[in-house]
DNA sequence: GAAGTAATTGACACATGTTATAGAAATATT
DNA sequence: AATATTTCTATAACATGTGTCAATTACTTC
C-alpha cells in the first residue's frame, strides 16, 4: 500500500471512529457531517472524498461490524441447509444485541435515506444469500424436489428485511423480530418440506409461535 | 363548520391539489414546500400550519385517495373469510395501478421520510385488519381452530407490507408485488386452514406461482 | 532534488425542511 | 359595533447534506 493510501486508510479509519463515537455518546441525530469532520479532524470535504456520502459512512459502519448478513452467506459444506438458514437468525440476533440502539439507528438511517441503491444492494444481496441456501434444501432432499428455491429464496428474504425494516423504525424489539421472522420461515419451509424433517419444522414452529406472543 | 374550519378545509384541498399536480407533472423531487406553497398560492407557512409536515401533505394524498390498505378494512358479514382477504390483494393492486408511478413515488416518500410514526402507524393499522379478517377465518371455521389468529394475521401483514416496501423502493413492479404476496399468503394459509377449503387453495397456490415467474 | 500528481483544505454557496417573528386580515364573541 | 381570537402572510433565519473551486500540502516519479 503506499503512503498515499495509507494516508487514505487512516482517515478512513478516523471518520468511521469519530462517527461510532458521536453515534454512541450523542445519538444519531447529533451525526452531522460537521461534526463528524470537526470531531475526525478532517475537512468537511474529506468524508465525501473518502466515502461519497453520509450513507456511505454509514455502509461503512457496518461492514466493518461484519454484518450485511453474513451470517447467511457462510459457505456451508456440511448439516443441514434448512439448520444453516435459521441458524443464521440466531446468529444475526446475537449480533444485533451486542449493541441493540446503535446497530438501529443505523441500520434505519441507510434504509431510510435518499439513496435508494443503498437500500437496493441490500435487498439483493440478502435474497441471493437466501436463494442459495434454499437451493442447498432442496438438493439435500430437505425441501421437496418440485420446489422453486429462486421464488422461496425471494420470499424468505423479503420477510426478514421487512421485520428488520419494522425493527429499524422501532416497532419490534431486536428479540421480537427474530422470533416473528423465524416462525414466518417455519410455516413457509412446512409447505414446502419434505416428509423426514416435517415433525422437527412442526415442533420448531409450535415452539417458534410460542415464543412470540 | 364555522366559517374558519370551511376556509381551512379549502386551503388544505387546494395545497393536496398542487401537491398533486406537481408529482403528475413535475415528479417527486419537485415537490419541495416553496413550490407547493407557490403552486397552491399560500404562504409557505401555511401548509406547515394545516398538516404538519410535508411528511403528512403526502399521507393525506394516499388518505384523499382512500387508500390505507382500506380493503382490508372493509366489514364483513358474509362469504368467506378467506376470499375476502386474497380479495383485498386484487383491489390494492387495481388501486395502485389505477396510477402505479404516481402512487409508488408517495408510498416510498412516506416510507423513507424522517417521521418514523408514519411508518408505525401505516404497520399497525395494516396488522390490525389482517388480524380481524384472520380472526374471522377462524372463526369461520376455515382456519383451524388452534390457529394463533393474533400472530398469523401478523404476519401476513409483515409480508404484506415487506413487498410493498420494495416495490416502493422500484423493486418489483405492482403487478409482481401482488403475486408475490398472493403465494406468501396461500403458502401460509395452506398450512392451517382446514381439510374444506384446503383443496382449493392449494389450487390457488399452483396458479399464484406460476404467476409469478 | 525537481516536476508532476493526487488528496486535503477552506471558504463559500445552494437547496431544502423547518421554525421564528411580527404584522395583517378574517372571523368569532360580546 | 368593539374587542378578542385565530389564521395567514411575508420575510428572515437556521441546520443540514452536498457541491464548487482555487490554493495548499503531501506524495510519487523521474
Amino acid at each position: 500500500m503506499s503512503r498515499r493510501e495509507e494516508a487514505k486508510a487512516i482517515n478512513r479509519a478516523r471518520i468511521c471512529a469519530a462517527a461510532d463515537a458521536i453515534i454512541q455518546h450523542e445519538g444519531m441525530e447529533k451525526l452531522t457531517m460537521r461534526r463528524l469532520a470537526e470531531l475526525a479532524g478532517v475537512s468537511l470535504r474529506t468524508p465525501y472524498n473518502l466515502f461519497g456520502s453520509k450513507t456511505d459512512v454509514l455502509i461503512a459502519l457496518l461492514d466493518e461490524a461484519e454484518f450485511q448478513l453474513a451470517p447467511l452467506r457462510v459457505a456451508q459444506d456440511q448439516g443441514s441447509a434448512i439448520a444453516h438458514l435459521l441458524g443464521a437468525l440466531g446468529k444475526i440476533e446475537a449480533f444485533f444485541d451486542s449493541d441493540e440502539e446503535y446497530y438501529r439507528s443505523i441500520y434505519e438511517a441507510i434504509m431510510t435515506s435518499d439513496h435508494p441503491e443503498a437500500r437496493s444492494t441490500s435487498v439483493e444481496r440478502a435474497i441471493e444469500s437466501s436463494q442459495l441456501l434454499v437451493a442447498q434444501a432442496v438438493a439435500s432432499g430437505e425441501l421437496r424436489r418440485e420446489t422453486d428455491s429462486r421464488s422461496l429464496g425471494r420470499h424468505l428474504a423479503i420477510h426478514l428485511l421487512a421485520v428488520l425494516g419494522m425493527w429499524g423504525s422501532g416497532f419490534f424489539s431486536n428479540g421480537q423480530s427474530i422470533a416473528q421472522v423465524r416462525s414466518g420461515w417455519l410455516a413457509v419451509l412446512l409447505h414446502h418440506c419434505s416428509e423426514t424433517v416435517r415433525p422437527s419444522l412442526a415442533d420448531a414452529y409450535r415452539e417458534a409461535c410460542e415464543a412470540k406472543g
